[in-house]
DNA sequence: AACTCCGCCAACCGCATACAA
DNA sequence: TTTGTATGCGGTTGGCGGAGT
């Protein structure tokens, strides 16, 4: 049963948002709330299909996005989630607050893959390139008599008893929770992993232990990707308006606060976002004026 | 300066699933 | 139970901008 495209029905707009379309739609999402997605974009006056706009706000527009490099720590834990859960990008995002499964699906395939390659580790298996040349000629010499034990998809790779020591090492190199690990070690050892499992563990907030990440600072050391990094503020922070100065506030209120310090800062009505970025939040002048706004 | 190449990332597309009628 | 619609997810793509020539 093929489904055309959303943008099909109607004639919509398509490719980059404006930033009067982000701010129509920030305003309607920090007034009425998440509701349907589909009648968004009507009631936004917006000439999007709510596809379209349920993204824009997933990964841009919601102000408890984190901005900014990803963190080593950050960095660890993603390679350590993917070799246990796999490409599931929205099940490695739910660990890492402020992220979007995008951003890490981007970052895994332009950054960390290349990353692994280099330090001779297949991105896939996440075994060691050398070990796997090894095995995949002792496949074709054993074919079928291999007795290696077939992994679930999304598992990690825990066919030896050394292979799982290493395993509970490099998640301890992550600092995970020692009764999460150990109780991760349990349910592999009873065959009771699955695909929930982190996703229980995520549930109950177990991974109390996990740095928290939410105030993540941006000025770390970051020189290999400082490139890409000041790239990516650029893009990110210069088209549009600077959310995380006041937070997540859905009441009309504090969306009102958001524009009167737009406003205050740049002396202009808040439908023109596009000089609203890091570049000109990055200068001292806008310093002082910023910290002053953050206390409302 | 002009052009090409290439990497990054925002956004799209199609599929799977959930849910309501 | 069937059908249509909405939402979520992962793979893919196209445009932008920096680097190199």
């Amino acid at each position: 049963m093929g489904r055309n495209s959303c943008n099909v029905k109607q004639k919509l707009r398509k490719g980059l948002w404006s930033p009067e379309e982000d701010e129509k739609l920030y305003n309607y999402i920090t007034r009425f709330g998440v509701g349907c997605w589909s009648s968004v974009p009507k009631l936004a006056g917006l000439q999007r299909c709510g596809k379209s706009c349920r993204l824009r706000w997933i990964n841009y527009l919601r102000p408890d996005l984190k901005r900014g490099m990803f963190s080593q720590q950050e960095e660890d834990l993603i390679i350590t989630l993917h070799e246990a859960l796999g490409n599931r990008w929205a099940q490695i995002a739910t660990q890492l607050p402020g992220r979007t499964d995008n951003e890490i699906k981007n970052f895994w395939n332009s950054s960390l893959k290349k990353k692994l390659i280099k330090q001779g580790i297949d991105p896939n298996s996440h075994k060691p390139i050398i070990q796997m040349q090894v095995k995949s000629e002792k496949d074709i010499c054993l074919h079928s008599s291999s007795v290696d034990i077939v992994q679930p998809k999304g598992l990690p790779c825990l066919s030896t008893s050394i292979r799982m020591e290493e395993q509970a090492y490099h998640w301890n190199q992550v600092h995970y929770d020692p009764l999460f690990l150990s109780e991760f070690q349990e349910s592999v050892d009873h065959n009771e992993y699955n695909s929930n499992f982190l996703s229980h563990y995520q549930h109950n907030q177990i991974f109390n232990t996990m740095p928290n990440l939410t105030n993540f600072d941006c000025q770390t050391d970051y020189s290999d990707t400082c490139t890409s990094a000041s790239r990516m503020n650029e893009n990110k922070l210069e088209s549009v308006f600077h959310f995380q100065l006041c937070g997540i506030e859905t009441e009309e209120r504090k969306a009102n606060l958001w524009q009167e310090g737009h406003q205050q800062l740049h002396g202009q009505s808040s439908g023109d976002f596009s000089n609203f970025g890091l570049t000109s939040m990055s200068q001292e002048s806008n310093a002082a004026n910023l910290d002053a706004f953050q206390q409302i």
